[in-house]
DNA sequence: CAACATATTTACATCGATGTAATGGCGTGG
DNA sequence: CCACGCCATTACATCGATGTAAATATGTTG
């Protein structure tokens, strides 16, 4: 390459990197002599050399989650319009794998990380090493000091609750809900859900709390399937993710029992699918777009000013809002 | 490191790759060593010497299309199994961005890529770098001397357009179809289409064959509302992926039209959201584990022995099969 | 004990790009 | 004509891991 646009290595680097000093002579020789040659550089060496790679990564539970799908495009889509490429991952919800992305995978091929944790311990972020900048999404439960993008999730839920309530539902079931446990999103939301009961005077049934393994259709359709059966059905079911809630509105259709008719069934996330399910799911949407924005941002502010390290965690809140659709009997 | 542990770089990288003849007493003080300082090999310097990054690409044309999701994820789990790493990128069916992949994006850090192609033109095949391994997902329509994976898609839509007959239906409109132009995947499917139109001895109308602007659920939802304002309206819908489908049954459902009732629906892709729809959707169900199985072993085999770059070029067809449900009047 | 085989470890060069500092060319002011 | 400064280019070292080959240690055989 060099030999063939006959100067040094470091001219042709010099060109590359747009050096000022080059004469518009060679600049426009190196030029001619890479496009010859279909010359580009090696990532590899450059580095070793700069120490960066122009690639993140985004570490999420399940891809095959529309929310994280979703969401993997917009980080994509953000990542890219800043010159950085995006490597994604997912884990399963295992802990080891979560861990593995925190500390950069097995070998060092990352700028930084956006990591959407699941099994996380408190002590796993405390322990971690601080020269890779971490960016968390969803829960932050515990105090860490690493960067943190999410929602409000216990207003969200608090106003998805006030909303089933507003409908006229009385006995509200949460699925994929949590009472005791790690503060993780379920807790919140749960949480959140507790307290629109009580500002309305309504009492508190534990065993309408029904927990999940995993928040996919089929888990929804299961929580569903067994709150029928007890003897006194719910009339609405607060849906702690869209997955959930389309599988539990299935499970009910399957039982005779309509939505809205019967019951109200809200969701989280506002995928795609639940505009167009029949019927069309009331949900809470969180801004995608603004969570991929602020995570990006925020992961690059601490890879290009690596002595950043050392400022304050920061912490970002995107909005969310409340989308009304036919499942509460909505529009 | 080296020095920590006492012992020569070596030494260290002898360790690291199982090179047996290493004393155990030193091969303990190393992996004490790595342990002690969190050592971890540097990519960039063990590419730049072996030439391998161990990463390779999936280039799909976008994630929130469940079908490229939920394949995503049998390509990871396989390449995970076989000690690869996946860099996942989309492309919005742009062709510079295709080409970009093609040519391993603007540096070379990847093995090889697995490419599902939109917008590619054949010569862009013929030009490509032959260095870098590459496997084409989907169709295949020119004879280009790269290895692919597919379906049989002219089977499969007939299969399909056959079950449709089958249930007595006798105006099938093809939603995504393509009766001129590049002979891609919507190409393909229309022919099977018409082939089985042919064999039950059944005009073809081109009316009814409606072409898309991209395979979503709107496209699909618009394709319908469409085909309802026609004097004679369509029995049954064939969609060419389930997103078309989804939003097709929903856009009938606002028009008071019921499936299966008044119009059978079938989809391709089997994405999780056709089992829990309502109705839940007859489709054609392609083995993406097995594509992703037998894509990411035709790569291996051509990035593990480069040599065989002049092998002749593979073809795989994995199996699918036509899973009947409610929108066309099953179980 | 010499000669040789085997095991273990290391020195050195190398992959490609680039930071640092030095080189050589040229123009300007004194 | 010299000193100095600016520009363009290059020599060299370096990032980290590893292949090659050589050095050293240890053991074995005749």
């Amino acid at each position: 390459m060099a030999e063939y646009a006959g100067v040094s290595a470091k001219t042709v680097s010099n060109v590359i990197n747009d050096y000022e000093h080059v004469s518009e002579q060679t600049r426009a020789a190196v030029k001619e002599a890479i496009d010859a040659l279909g010359y580009r550089v090696n990532i590899a060496g450059r580095q070793l050399r700069k120490g960066r790679t122009g690639m993140i990564a985004l570490v999420v539970p399940e891809l095959d989650v529309a929310y994280f799908s979703e969401l993997a495009k917009h980080v994509m889509t953000e990542a890219d319009r800043r010159g950085m490429t995006v490597l994604l991952h997912q884990t399963n919800g295992e802990r080891t794998r979560e861990l593995a992305a925190l500390h950069g995978f097995d070998a060092q091929f990352t700028d930084g990380v956006i990591l959407s944790p699941l099994a996380l311990l408190p002590h796993d972020l405390e322990t971690r090493d601080r020269r890779l900048p971490v960016v968390l999404l969803g829960e932050r439960p515990w105090a860490s000091r690493t960067d943190h993008v999410g929602v409000d999730n216990v207003r969200a839920s608090r106003e998805a609750t006030e909303h089933l309530l507003a409908g006229g539902r009385r006995r509200i079931a949460v699925i994929g809900g949590a009472l005791r446990g790690r503060q993780g999103t379920d807790r919140l939301r749960t949480q959140g859900y507790q307290q629109a009961l009580q500002a309305a005077g309504l009492p508190f049934d534990a065993g309408l709390v029904v927990p999940v393994d995993a928040y996919h259709w089929q888990d929804g359709a299961r929580a569903a399937a067994s709150l029928l059966e007890r003897p006194e059905r719910p009339d609405a079911l607060l849906c702690l993710n869209d997955h959930l809630a389309l599988g539990a509105v299935r499970a009910l259709h399957e039982h005779g029992v309509r939505v809205p008719g019967d019951v109200h069934v809200v969701g989280f996330d506002d995928i795609e699918a639940s505009r167009f399910m029949i019927p069309s799911l009331t949900t809470v949407a969180p801004d995608k777009a603004e969570i991929a924005r602020a995570a990006v941002s925020l992961l690059l502010q601490r890879v290009e000013d690596p002595a950043a390290s050392v400022h304050a965690p920061q912490d970002r809140t995107a909005p969310h809002r409340l989308i009304v659709r036919e499942s509460t009997g909505g529009a």
